[in-house]
DNA sequence: GCTTGACCTGGAGCATGCTCCAGGGATTAA
DNA sequence: TTAATCCCTGGAGCATGCTCCAGGTCAAGC
């Protein structure tokens, strides 16, 4: 990307796979910094915004609810460094949290489609559902 | 717990770690079978009930739509192997999925914490947020 | 000049998943 | 007998996270 380079509104969709109008919602909620305006007053986002909104997406794919994402946001708008490692060091916690919570019960799902032939006949005790 | 046991909603509740309200409002949108009623109409819940909400429990723990576990348990309530089987294997691999995100994630947010001193200092480049 | 298309704003509407409340019944303990 | 406690139902309300719409602006192409 060339440094200074814009993009409108729907080529920053593109890139970060959110829609239109999500990206002018979470700019309504303070998740995103407002882009400079364009004449006519568009959107011009610069390549750090998208990769800002880029890093949101992360944050928010990995169930950060959009509340804390923007806690997040505006301590490092603000350069609370440790209000952001705070924010950060929690969420890798929960993330950590999720996954094991997710492998435990991955293993419980695998036992089932594993066993699925003898539960079904009921030759396996203790299986519901 | 001895057969034939029966349980309060709030014993239930209590179990399954839901609330009571959130009980009922799972039996009432088809996603938990209505247990037995005692004299005077209040919920029996016996252990195969208790035990069929946990997995339940583990399930939207997983975030499986309400919607998805409503058809996983009325497929197991008809006896219909071959859905509750592909539910249940459709589930295996978002849940799948689902970890590749997070530990992806969990990588990028540990290296910003474990650098988070340099990207403060503007000595590494690229780290936005 | 006129249409088309992308963009703008403010606000309504919607899906999900609860959570709470009013109004009422039955049992239990003092 | 009366109060407390637990339960019941139906329905309203709420938090989250979008998604859609009406009504309007602006620039480009024919």
């Amino acid at each position: 990307m060339l440094p200074g380079q814009t993009f409108t509104i729907s080529e920053a969709a593109e890139m970060t796979g959110l829609s239109i109008d999500t990206l002018r919602y979470y700019e309504k909620i303070g998740l995103v910094v407002s882009p400079k305006r364009g004449p006519g007053g568009q959107r011009m986002y610069g390549s750090e915004d998208v990769g800002k909104i880029q890093f949101v997406t992360y944050l928010k794919r990995t169930n950060m609810p959009l509340k804390k994402i923007i806690a997040y946001v505006q301590s490092y708008n603000q350069q609370d460094e440790d209000s952001c490692y705070a924010l950060l060091d929690e969420h890798r916690s929960s993330i950590e949290s999720k996954l094991t919570e997710l492998n435990t019960t991955l293993q419980l799902i695998r036992y089932k489609l594993e066993h699925f032939q003898e539960i079904k006949d009921g030759k396996e005790k203790g299986g519901n559902l």
